[in-house]
DNA sequence: CTTAAGTACTGCAACGTTGTATAGTCCATC
DNA sequence: GATGGACTATACAACGTTGCAGTACTTAAG
């Protein structure tokens, strides 16, 4: 049985109370006192219990993070990052996987957490909207998309805008067959649909016509997904001189077809991808790619937690939408 | 404020007690009452609240995970895979990231957790031997290196072997001068070095002499890591033929110099990594590579865990070393 | 008709912590 | 020499849950 407050405060002739206030660092505390319980402390090896504290002020010192899949570079990129964040406010997380299950995301947000968290951050894959309505108070903050109006704080780049700079890089290289890859019909598929609008307004805006031939789907974004993609473009009456596919792990499926079936990347046909993984910068040609500014979403998601956390003015008030920049990197497989 | 047994045993008109009964599946309650019971747990929503129950049962269902960093695939990987084994005995896992360093893990070892959890999986890096002697009495698991007579449980796949197998495959394909990259000499690096012993030994089976010219050292176990590894042999008076990288992403970065600088591979010189991740089976060429079970070492990690959380015969015991298959996986690296 | 065993339910204490209220001491100030 | 304030320390209650002991009733066996 572990040494509780009890047992130091004996040790050290005190009461509990004085034991809790050393340990909480209060001020007041004689230092001879406060020596003698530090000693005791380190003699019993005591370490608070945390499940009475938090029964106690209602704080786990948890929060929790719901991603899709830690598989994918993007989300373990993400999920790395704000382990730190968390870090640095003594927060540990604790992850969800919701594997894109539209149920698993219904429980999340429902309430139906089995654990006892301070507050969620989500990345959302099934659902959108108003679904996202969190049951319990829980604080929460979205990742990922921009939902406007949506029901709780989110922090996102600015999908449309990047899509469409990542097909404007294409145009702006003379390319005037650019397909995209990653399309998807749900109408929660939020970020596939945020791309896509980028990506034809970027083609409108340099004259060129949308085809829907060049509009691939993919059933998830992963590089499987990708190369599946690009074979069916280039099995295609007409194929095209350049791809921007939605996310990296496509681009990178898609990359692997084209080398494969001997197509040289960017001569014949040049591909963009989207996130800025790090399999990008070593893949075989390079791939340009749009870096969303991951760490400032990392540290935004936490931050933007811990005000509504805190007993401050800030805590209540209508939800917040954070911008996030993003960049063009310009690799080999735009501009060998 | 949520409700509590309390606000459910007032709704249903019986005692706090009964609730907790029901809620908790004892078996003598009248079928009339438990319906009772139900509806008002139902009508207010409630969630019995982990940290009064740990409080009281000493148990919170959850594990910690800790690992070097989640942005590296391999790991990003295995912490899914435990999350899903975790999840289906109804744990949830909490990820620590100790970022490869000491002072971290010692402290993770010590107990300093911030959260109370019911177990630790652990894969440590800048730790080895008796240092790992977990003080506090939580139960723990060690993952992905085979240190025998260690202080806890540990599963992992037989390192040296599954190195010779790798180094004996290019020795098969008639390769002479195989270099290895990922040599590290911290006394804790012990994948390191049972995967550079590996190395020697299928050499010398092959009869071919030890060239300290051609084991290359790594900081990392990242792409840029191998990118630099690769270059440094490329420089060399006398280059290999082959190389066996001590895990993937050293050899995508070896790749990368390789291809970059128009080696070709396999012809000139033939890659072989470790691990298995995603991104080998898409890379260009795709990457020969040894899997170690993932899945397998997850769940086992898992049972392991649960093994000794229970409160059967099997709780207590020496350490456990269980070993995990691995296997070959031969593609256009090593055999275009 | 008594006893024992089983069923259905209740009340109290305790897990380890912290907030609030309180009380005593010491010192400076009016 | 009284008043107030800062400092130091303590006692008690409460957070929500479950184990244990106990009550009251029912049924079956002797």
């Amino acid at each position: 049985m572990p040494p509780g407050l009890k047992d130091v405060a004996a040790r050290a002739g005190v009461s509990i109370k004085t034991v809790s206030n050393v340990v909480n660092g209060y001020v007041h505390v004689a230092p001879a006192t406060r020596a003698r319980v530090q000693a005791a402390i380190e003699a019993l090896g005591y370490v608070p219990n945390i499940a009475a504290r938090q029964l106690r002020s209602g704080r786990s010192g948890v929060i929790a993070l719901a991603v899709p899949e830690l598989q994918s570079p993007y989300f373990a990129e993400i999920a790395g990052l704000i382990v730190q964040a968390a870090e640095r406010r003594s927060w540990t997380v604790l992850i969800d996987q919701t594997d894109g299950q539209a149920e698993r995301e219904r429980n999340l947000v429902a309430g139906l957490r089995r654990h006892a968290i301070d507050g969620l951050i989500f990345s959302p894959l099934a659902l959108a909207g108003e679904e996202l309505a969190l049951r319990d108070g829980t604080p929460m903050v979205l990742l990922g998309e921009r939902v406007w109006h949506g029901p709780a704080d989110h922090v996102a780049i600015d999908n449309t805008a990047a899509a469409a700079d990542a097909t404007r890089h294409l145009t702006s290289l003379g390319r005037r067959r650019i397909a995209a890859i990653g399309v998807q019909e749900r109408p929660s598929a939020v970020t596939a649909h945020q791309r896509l609008a980028g990506y034809r307004a970027a083609l409108a805006e340099a004259g060129l016509p949308a085809d829907p031939a060049l509009e691939i789907p993919a059933d998830g974004f992963h590089r499987a997904d990708g190369a599946a993609a690009m074979a069916r473009l280039l099995d295609a009456a007409e194929p095209p001189d350049a791809v921007f596919c939605f996310n990296d792990l496509l681009a990178l499926g898609a990359l692997r077809t084209l080398l494969s079936r001997g197509v040289s990347v960017p001569e014949d046909i040049a591909v963009i991808g989207f996130d800025d993984i790090e399999d990008g910068r070593f893949s075989t040609p390079t791939l340009s790619t749009i870096a969303p500014d991951a760490p400032r979403i990392a540290q935004l998601a936490v931050d933007l937690l811990a005000e509504r956390l805190g007993d401050g003015p800030a805590a209540a008030g209508a939800p917040r939408e954070l911008r996030v920049d993003h960049r063009l990197i310009v690799r080999e497989s735009t501009c060998g």
